[in-house]
DNA sequence: ATCGAATTGGATATTTTCTTCTTTTGTACT
DNA sequence: AGTACAAAAGAAGAAAATATCCAATTCGAT
């Protein structure tokens, strides 16, 4: 269990705790769900306070703040702290219900994109963003792979480095993925994409392009995943906690975002970006009517 | 000594101190000094580091807290530990410029895509909107078709849907969207995605699609476009208008967004969605580590 | 069913906060 | 200057909170 750095003030605390959930223990997710109930409260309780109110031992408690990378109770209680300030007012009514008529719908769906933005934000970690941009830019060769959802944001991901200019290739079948993965070499880099972390088919290649040599980047939501475990840099983006999430997706659209600000700083540091842009575009002008 | 009331995060308190400070005693004196000289290290002292720091006893630190208006010194450091958040300065213009550090494009990148949201919502018809979704739901099937950023597009409308348990194929491939367009027959549902409108190998096989009795939904940012002329509704998102659009791809963004919205809207339609989800999602569960 | 590993919480140790009370300092007045 | 009194300060110990250790339990894989 690796302390992370002294360092307070990190990333959003309580969005942390949404993002590490999966990898908890029954006893600790007890814990995370009183304290993301009601931070206000849990930040004037003492370890007694909050272990009898998620009906835990005290131990896990303890547990639980060290998961978050703090070193122990008292700053976890600090940083949750700062977490309140400025927090954005509760959610009640952005509730989608099924008797609302469309406009409605589409207003809180706006709503709830805007604040998966500001959590986006939340949770950037700068020191990895610049990383990335770094490691991409000193590249040979990217190799971008995710499969399912995660394998579609691939390919926009793809999309974007290929008009910047970029030595890029993006795979989301699992046996190429695989195959391509064993190929690599030292100054190469995979940009593995995964939502969960998880998925084998995504974890393994990712294994074998380390042993390769290869760098590695990952986009996840959950920082304690094998993903991440595995990869030189990790970029975080906050794991689901929207309402009905009938078809919404709401991971997509963090990590278009994530993306998005990914590749804006691409561009700013490749003085042949704007030039890359230019050419592809006008490569297919004559394609219009 | 009146306490007031158990609420964190009052008026700051760092200024407090300073308003303060003629009432205090020597000893007091010592110990506000050391905090406002380095509060973020106070924040992290327990009652006898500050006391030794300042060189007075422990007594005078809680003194101190208490005259505040704190309980204990543990609200002191809660309180102070706020008062350390460091508020992102609201920047004045949302434009990006070559020199910003990181965190200030992710965070303007994130102002304007807030503002691209709102413009989105406010380009949305609700007629076009319903009709499509009723479109959608009365289609025996649908086509989605898009070639290149809006290709990819296309693929993620398609695993939405087809997540949803529609039946529905995605082709960004121009000569397999000719065939498949000719193929088409009434019944059927083409769903065109184009940012200019202007693309031929989109034009066309919607034309063909129409010509063969399809119904023809498209989105796009071009209301007066070729494609839109062709379709019988048309989802409009914002055209970009957004500054130095190095790789950001605003539109990509907001036709996610749309995206959201209607596949929301039909998700609340089909009492089959849920159940669809569900098992999709347990299809690929033991994929997972 | 059995083994081993992971999880959990109670008992206990340690650290930290807070209170009490004595000592010290400062001030006013004779 | 000396005395009396009040305010201030700190040492010591009590109380409370946090953290550790370890035994009991659950869980998962043969």
């Amino acid at each position: 269990m690796a302390r992370v750095g002294p360092k307070l003030q990190q990333a959003n605390t309580l969005l942390m705790i949404s993002s590490i959930y999966s990898s908890l223990t029954k006893a600790e997710k007890k814990v995370a769900d009183v304290v993301k109930s009601n931070p206000e409260e849990a930040v004037l309780a003492t370890v007694t306070d909050l272990s009898e109110q998620a009906g835990v031992g005290e131990t896990s408690v303890i547990r639980f703040c060290r998961k978050l990378g703090f070193r122990g109770f008292h700053e976890f209680k600090l940083s949750v702290a700062q977490d309140l300030v400025d927090r954005p007012p509760s959610v009640s009514n952005m509730e989608i219900g099924d008797e609302d008529d469309v406009i409605t719908v589409a207003r809180k769906l706006t709503m709830q994109h805007e604040r998966l933005l500001k959590n986006t934000l939340d949770l950037v970690n700068v020191d990895n963003l610049k990383a990335a941009v770094d490691k991409m830019l000193a590249a040979e060769r990217i190799f971008v792979y995710g499969v399912g959802s995660s394998g579609i944001t691939a390919l926009d991901l793809h999309y974007r480095l290929m008009r910047l200019g970029m030595n890029v290739e993006a795979h989301r079948d699992a046996h190429i993925i695989a195959m391509s993965a064993a190929l690599l070499k030292k100054g190469d880099l995979v940009f593995g994409i995964s939502t969960s972390g998880s998925t084998r088919d995504l974890v393994d290649p990712v294994r074998q392009a380390k042993k390769n040599g290869a760098g590695v980047i990952c986009l996840t939501s959950h920082l304690r995943s094998p993903i991440a475990a595995h990869a030189d840099t990790v970029l975080l983006v906050p794991s689901r906690e929207m309402s009905r999430e009938g078809g919404a997706l709401s991971t997509k659209f963090t990590q278009i975002h994530m993306l998005n600000i990914l590749t804006t700083l691409l561009s700013m540091k490749m003085d042949t970006a704007s030039e890359a842009l230019e050419k592809t575009a006008l490569s297919v002008a004559d394609k219009l009517y």
